[in-house]
DNA sequence: TGTGCTAGCCTAGTGCTCCTAGGAAGAAAG
DNA sequence: CTTTCTTCCTAGGAGCACTAGGCTAGCACA
């Protein structure tokens, strides 16, 4: 196996890490694993990819990239509730479908090694743009938006780790949630003098 | 260092995994840095633990049963919106301080394994008990009680691999997380029929 | 059509890790 | 004092990340 050259890219072995990393688990990727599914040696990868971190960089901005994409291809057009309920689906399925890219997102880069910044500001954008229908000011908007963005994470990822034992659908808790989050937006408690 | 016995114990171990991952992060206690820390061979700890993975497990469990205990200490004699308080802040006060042995509890251990499992089961049995005070019923209650965990971890996650990144203070941030989830737990969006 | 050059992939090797098998020495029990 | 058990050891295998340096395919250019 293996002619003499495999055609190796950054973007096909990223893509690769990524796939692998939905299989078995992000902190699973090995170079060597991917190496053997190239049919190459360990060192030929690095010829593309500086170490591993850097290999790891780049798929939490390759999830990072499609995962905006999907939530703003599903809140397009909505607002208000529609919005939150198009953005927390989204969320959460491409999450539960990709667990290895969404850990990937989640894992602490180092943003000053990034080349391309912009998947990461593009959520924060989306998730403040979704907001605007509920009209909340600074600083609760950044409070909120800190909600929400802890509630999708916190309840995919103990989805994900097998954290809700109970009977009880874990969708419908799911829409409960959401419903739950609308009432509190809707209702949100204003701070008083603290400010900034 | 390193006389003819060094004493060690499955607990003594165990305890300095749990240092050593809250210095280093959880991922990366080996079981090499903690026979270097014991003046010892690699080998010698495989008398007591069976392998990384119990080794983790039982590092979860230490983790889980001193968290329980503070947030059973910090809640109790409270009720209703003191007492979400007081839990909530004992949650992330844990998390932050020991963000290792935090890790360790969010970490997908098999139940099957575990001896003691009552750390785990104490902390759904203090966040129902917290929740009484709403006067919830199934399926609402478990849905509520999904909502707070996802925040809790999700807020503190978050926090740790520095998610927040606006000036807005995390603390206040966070205090007004609590007091939306108040509100949202006194206006709770009942389910109309769809059931258990 | 030949000649360099530059990728792309290689071999070889280091050091760290987890983990096993089997041996020796201290501690405890008779 | 002897036996036995526990604790820790040496020795070694296998997988991993990563580096240094060599060979060659296939391109640009003459």
């Amino acid at each position: 196996m293996a002619a003499a050259r495999a055609g190796l890219t950054a973007e096909r072995i990223t893509r690769a890490a990524a796939d692998l990393a939905d299989e078995v688990g992000f902190d699973n990727v090995t170079v060597s694993a991917l190496a053997r599914h190239f049919g190459v040696k360990d060192a030929s990868l690095y010829s593309h990819v500086k170490n591993l971190r850097d290999l790891r960089t780049r798929v939490a901005v390759l999830a990072a990239g499609e995962m905006v994409d999907l939530i703003a291809a599903a809140v397009a057009g909505r607002s208000g509730k529609d919005a939150l309920a198009a953005f927390a689906g989204a969320y959460r399925s491409y999450a539960l479908r990709h667990p290895g890219r969404y850990a990937a997102t989640q894992s602490k880069v180092d943003l000053a090694q990034v080349a391309d910044l912009a998947p990461f500001l593009r959520t924060g954008e989306l998730t403040y743009g979704m907001l605007r229908a509920y009209d909340l000011a600074e600083p609760d908007l950044t409070d909120a938006v800190r909600l929400l963005r802890s509630t999708f994470h916190g309840y995919t990822s103990l989805e994900a780790v097998g954290g809700f034992q109970h009977s009880r659908d874990v969708d419908a808790s799911w829409d409960q949630a959401i419903e739950a989050l609308h009432v509190t937006l809707t209702h949100w408690p204003r701070a008083n003098e603290e400010d900034r």
